[in-house]
RNA sequence: GUGGAUGUAGCUCAGCUGGCAGAGCACCAGGUUGUGGCCCUGGGUGUCGCGGGUUCGAUCCCCGUCAUCCACCCCA
């Protein structure tokens, strides 16, 4: 059973049958949504140089601290598994060298964090993301948010909420940071060790944290709005309207922060009943990023996958068990009509006919039992008599009615109605 | 990185105080020498996660280890 052999790695999972219908059919409406607000896919490399990491997310953020897989390549470089796809995605336009306000872009692809895995947390994880550059702008962020809200009612999950915060623009940063830190001194003491380290290095984190005695805190704070510019509270004014109008439902969280250090202004994150501790199905914002010489800036968001099927399933949503049934099955008795089968079937399939067939050497019971969970609807058998007549026995599976007809007949009906009435 | 729970057949799981390893489903074969489902009969398909220890004897008790799940942390 459990060899090391043949299970995968801690938090790497495979995706199998029949899971995978549901992967599919999650790709599947990604694309058609997506090309319905103009975003166009883009595939970026799973590794990278560790310092793209490191630039865009933040040097002090978990993700990079403690959350990254690292190594050297054989070259020397230090390189990293992405462990999200916005900074891969913002290179690589860099790297493109066009002007990118305007650009929009898709991903969906594999992530890596070195983190416990638990409910909806794997190591190996899959976000879909979207990213809409340009400059900061309430219209582009209500635009990203109805997009993500879309995709995710076409998925078919009704009951997420979208919580909504700012955090105010880059340039307000220093100001909120302070004005925060010097209204949480006082009462530093009171705060759980997590925070009162956060009070030095991330104290916008403390806002989130779920320790009561911290909420408590927290709660008696001003909103962070009052410490921000008057442009950047117009900002988000002019957001929430926007979502209003809309229609996209939504509520103000006064504790989202978000971890990552790129976010400026509009973040967000949408939350799902059926997920468990790690409730959060996709989370995005506006973000700013440095690369050299080059400022970006755009709005994006990432869905992660596996926690997306969590609530499809908590939705009642099923992945397909039977899968694409074939047309025919054919069935044969003795060596010469095994052969004889299967060159039938790769004409028949070449014409885009599915049908299927044992190549097992099983008996015909045996491959009439197959026949019978492929959910084919015919059976066509054929032994030596039949092979010397060119002739089938053709069985309806669902009356159970069986009669002799000429391959010439099958294959003239199959390939132009692909049916066998 | 920290904490808790779990690990027995392909799957879901029983297994008392330590005494020959079990059930349901699935699977295979036969009943039907060329016909699925339903039915009947037969078949256990196993390194009881792994390695030590205690014991006459360990799936059971002890230690270690690995894996999984859940939670913290953080995030998608």
């Amino acid at each position: 059973m459990g060899s090391e052999l043949w299970s995968p790695l801690p938090g790497m999972s495979d995706i199998v049958w029949p899971e995978v219908s549901l992967w599919q059919k999650v790709e599947d409406v990604t694309r058609w949504i997506m090309s319905l607000y103009g975003f166009r896919e883009i595939r970026t490399p799973i590794l990278e140089r560790t310092t793209v990491f490191i630039r865009a997310i933040g040097e002090g953020t978990d993700v990079v601290q403690k959350e990254m897989f690292t190594f050297e390549d054989r070259g020397g470089r230090a390189v990293a598994l992405r462990p999200e796809g916005t900074a891969g995605v913002m290179r690589a336009l860099c790297a493109m060298g066009q002007d990118l306000a305007g650009s929009r872009v898709y991903y969906m692809g594999p992530m890596f964090r070195a983190e416990r895995p638990q409910a909806g947390r794997r190591r190996q994880f899959h976000q879909i993301g979207a990213e809409s550059l340009g400059p900061a702008s309430p219209h582009a962020d209500a635009e990203c948010m109805a997009l993500m809200s879309h995709l995710l009612a076409a998925c078919g999950v009704r009951r997420v909420k979208i919580r909504i915060h700012t955090r105010g623009a880059m340039a307000d940063a220093p100001q909120v940071r302070e004005a925060l830190v010097s209204n949480l001194r006082s009462v530093a003491p009171t705060l759980c060790l997590d925070c009162q380290r956060r009070l030095e290095s991330h104290p916008l984190r403390i806002l989130d944290c779920k320790q009561p005695g911290c909420r408590r805190v927290v709660e008696s704070l001003p909103p962070l709005t009052d410490w921000m510019s008057s442009a950047s509270r117009e900002y988000f004014e002019a957001t929430c309207n926007l979502l209003e109008t809309l229609g996209v439902p939504f509520e103000v969280d006064r504790h989202l922060v978000r971890g990552l250090d790129y976010y400026e202004h509009t973040i967000w994150e949408a939350v799902h009943p059926a997920l468990g501790a790690q409730d959060a199905v996709a989370g995005g914002g506006r973000y700013r990023i440095q690369f050299g010489d080059r400022t970006i800036e755009g709005v994006g968001f990432a869905v992660g996958v596996e926690r997306l099927l969590l609530a499809m399933q908590g939705e009642g949503i099923s992945a397909d068990e039977r899968g694409g049934a074939p047309k025919v099955w054919l069935v044969a008795v003795g060596p010469d009509a095994l052969q004889a089968n299967l060159v039938a079937v790769q004409r028949w399939r070449q014409a885009g006919v599915p049908c299927g067939m044992d190549v097992t050497g099983r008996s015909v019971k045996g491959q009439m039992r197959l026949a019978d969970r492929s959910g084919a609807r015919w059976v066509l058998v054929r032994g030596e008599e039949e092979l010397q007549a060119g002739t089938f026995r053709c069985k309806d599976m669902t009356s159970g009615q069986d009669r002799t007809m000429a391959v010439e007949e099958i294959e003239r009906k199959l390939l132009s109605s692909g049916t066998l009435e």
